[in-house]
RNA sequence: GGUCCGUUCGUCUAGCCAGGUCAGGACGCCAGGUUUUCAUCCUGGUAACACGGGUUCAAAUCCCGUACGGACUACCA
């Protein structure tokens, strides 16, 4: 009966609540690609419930601040067209967004949880710590500043209440720390984990507060958190350990918490660990969505976008990585998948990345563009190549050949001999087919193909293998003679859709050049 | 070390909560087919329940243990 109601009040509780989710990355660098899952789930899940995706800027920590960082990130999400209802740049009412924008108000928070009991002031300096830390390794212990140890630091617990006063006036720095309770069993809801339970025992006393009068991030996520009226956090597992704090402080304050879940890790894919910013180039494919020059040291990451990747692709990609529709669909938008999408149908384990997989979902992408899409953006290319080139032609060379392409860069060499005549040929392709034969042959098709009147793929096909046959010629030896004068290689799309492109007056050429320049055999 | 989390083909995963299917799909790889070539495409194949106990008529599925992996363990987020 206690079980039922249970449930039936979290029901009533959930669909009352406005879906709020955030993404709040620190402006530390770049944005890895874990980050952006972290943030489409968040994305997803806030379509899918008809709710707000905000995003916040935690950049409590100055000392970490890297400059450029937060524009890359905002960037990042454009290109990946994950949009967002409420955050910098964009507002909303529960601003601002940026976390040392709201410096004033954490301090007001810290001292209410002094008040009441669940906090305390503590002026250890963080070389004392280190130095006690350093004492307890040398007996083989570790370090807590939990109940045990906090009876022999300094901070207000066991000073007086004037010898607290006296510091805190006379201008001594202090922090804040959660008075962790003793012996109380945390029980917390993971909506991907199910039921965590942990110990009060094992937690320690967590700066709250910083010195330099910022507050760290557990105390900063909550208190925003709760202001900007958050319904779901939904981050990346890391935070699982810190869980326990987090709900402690929602219970000191008095607030209801927000329903958590936490996302499993994406795995470097050589084995060992989460992936990292740090992981840079040095897997053999980009881990950033966009490339990323550090600030600092100059060094260049690479990025999806700069890679050739795209956004839609990349992100499809991305969101099947830890979650699956139920079905077997692995190609949709974004749109579907914020339909398809549900927190319980994300995995536990963590993935790791399959460079393959993703370039397997670019051609996906790729033969579902149009051709004029496609031709926009091959047009650069061709243009870098030196040559100027008309774009209804180009729509009809990029219908041809994308499906041999994972990649608009790729295009390039697919399809080059549609934009220039062939400058060499190519020795293994000569080897094989230019035979004896072949001179001969090529002038009388040279001879055949400048009286045609029609010269449509289906007209030139049944014209040439009409002819072949009636000569009993070999279909192959003659058609890959014939390619290689076309194209210089032994490649490429269906020789008579290549030859109608490129015209009767540029085929004749191209077999006259081909005939001087590969010579009779003898 | 301590706490917590995890473990199905090489990779991403379905199936697990409500035990009973030859453990399904996708990428990759291999073979065959289509093609005048290369690629695409089509067809087929390859390959997994970490291990050990227990519960049960029956366990990938429930329970316990072991191993392995991971996260966290800062006045960083």
């Amino acid at each position: 009966m206690a079980f039922f109601y249970l449930c039936r009040s979290k029901q009533k509780q959930m669909s009352n609540r406005e879906i709020r989710v955030r993404f709040a990355p620190s402006p530390t660098g770049p944005l890895h690609i874990g980050g952006v899952r972290t943030a489409l789930y968040n994305y997803l899940f806030a379509k899918k419930n008809g709710g707000k995706f905000i995003l916040r800027i935690e950049d409590t920590d100055q000392t970490r601040f890297v400059s450029g960082a937060e524009e890359y990130i905002i960037e990042a999400f454009g290109w990946c067209g994950i949009r967002f209802d409420e955050g910098v740049t964009k507002g909303g009412k529960y601003g601002p967004y940026k976390q040392s924008e709201r410096k004033a108000m954490y301090s007001e928070y810290a001292e209410r949880l002094v008040a009441s009991g669940h906090a305390y002031y503590a002026f250890d300096t963080a070389e004392e710590l280190t130095t006690q830390r350093k004492n307890f390794e040398a007996e083989k212990k570790t370090f807590t500043y939990n109940a045990a140890e906090r009876k022999h630091l300094k901070n207000s617990l066991v000073f007086s209440k004037s010898e607290t006063q006296k510091l805190l006036q006379s201008g001594t720095p202090f922090v804040v720390r959660f008075k962790m309770p003793e012996d109380h069993v945390v029980r917390m809801h993971d909506l991907i984990r199910g039921e965590v339970i942990v110990n009060s025992n094992v937690l320690d006393d967590k700066v709250l507060f910083k010195s330099d009068g910022m507050p760290t991030y557990h105390l900063a996520n909550v208190v925003d958190d709760h202001l900007m009226k958050i319904s779901h956090v939904i981050r990346g597992e890391e935070w699982l350990p810190s869980l326990p704090l987090h709900v402690l402080l929602y219970e000191a304050f008095g607030w209801d918490a927000p329903q958590f879940a936490h996302l499993p890790l994406l795995l470097k894919p050589d084995g060992k660990g989460k992936l990292s910013k740090r992981d840079g180039d040095r897997l053999g494919f980009p881990v950033f969505p966009l490339q990323w020059t550090d600030p600092k040291t100059g060094e260049t990451s690479s990025g999806y976008r700069e890679s050739g990747y795209f956004p839609d692709a990349f992100v499809n990609m991305l969101a099947l990585l830890g979650w699956n529709p139920g079905d077997e669909r692995e190609v949709f938008s974004l749109e579907e998948m914020a339909e398809a999408f549900s927190i319980d149908r994300v995995g536990k384990s963590g993935s790791r990345f399959d460079p393959e997989k993703a370039k397997w979902f670019n051609h996906q992408y790729m033969q579902k563009k149009s051709n004029k899409e496609l031709a926009a953006q091959f047009l650069p290319l061709i243009e870098k190549e030196g040559v100027m080139a008309d774009m209804d032609y180009v729509e009809k060379v990029v219908g041809l050949v994308k499906e041999r392409a994972h990649f608009v860069h790729e295009l390039w060499e697919q399809s080059g001999f549609f934009f220039k005549a062939p400058a060499s040929f190519d020795p293994k392709a000569v080897k094989k087919r230019w035979k004896q034969a072949s001179y001969d042959q090529m002038m009388e098709l040279k001879e055949l193909l400048s009286g045609v009147g029609d010269f449509s793929s289906e007209n030139t096909e049944t014209v040439v293998k009409k002819w072949i046959e009636e000569k009993e010629y070999g279909m192959g030896a003659v058609m890959n003679a014939f390619r290689l004068l076309m194209v210089g290689a032994l490649k490429g799309p269906h020789l008579f859709d290549i030859i109608a492109l490129l015209g009767q007056e540029e085929t004749l050429r191209r077999l006259e050049i081909g005939l001087f320049e590969l010579g009779k055999k003898e």
